[in-house]
DNA sequence: GCCGATACCTAGCGATACTAGGTATGAACA
DNA sequence: TGTTCATACCTAGTATCGCTAGGTATCGGC
């Protein structure tokens, strides 16, 4: 699935997962991280609750999409950065190319 | 909410509502014809369930933004139509917004 | 009378996004 | 010293959604 299926089920579930493979496919980040660059680099369009995020990172970890690793700050606590894995590169592809697809057929629907 | 918040929320939950919303903006239909007409004119590309779009319906229904009426047909099962409503038509135009500066902030972050 | 196409509906399941908390680190400041 | 703030992580519980997998009913054609 994903590659050939329709892009309803994918993007309606794993919409921002997508997201978060997304940023990380331009570099390693941590969960923090993630959360103010998204909202940061969208101007507050896509503002994801930490909830949202750290979940969603260990569904990707457990999908074996990204591997995350500790990395010790001189200034306050730890962070747990994250990195794709070549499976993650795959699955940015196929997602940008269901990205493009449900993109087109939307704007077909909302006539936009 | 729908004007002022984050994208995200209001199109990951009601992603699809939006869609079926859209249809009926151009003109009034019956669910049976909603589910073919999404999967036709987007070429296969969004192809929902009827366990999709029905209750779907009803959501929308209930939240006032459309209507429904049962129109009888000479050949086959009776129909169930649906049209906007005036708050229909206005959740459309907040969609159609919320739509285009999701679609933005996802390129930004995809890269596409 | 039976089958297929049409047209509607729903219970239950798996998954997701979010709320609303919680814990811990280190810097700044009095 | 200790209190506060920003950083940085985490999770249980809730509401909701999309889908599966059924079901019911109407009408035309054979």
């Amino acid at each position: 699935m994903g590659s050939a299926g329709a892009v309803g089920p994918q993007l309606s579930r794993g919409e921002f997962g997508l997201l978060v493979l997304g940023l990380l496919g331009r570099r390693q980040m941590y969960g923090y991280e993630i959360v103010s660059e998204l909202k940061g680099s969208t101007e507050g369009a896509i503002d994801l609750a930490e909830g949202t995020v750290y979940p969603a990172l260990r569904r990707l970890e457990r999908d074996g999409l990204i591997v995350g690793f500790w990395v010790d700050t001189r200034s306050g606590p730890r962070r747990r950065y994250y990195r794709l894995t070549p499976q993650g590169e795959s699955a940015l592809d196929e997602g940008r190319a269901d990205w493009a697809r449900f993109k087109a057929a939307a704007d077909t629907v909302l006539g936009s």
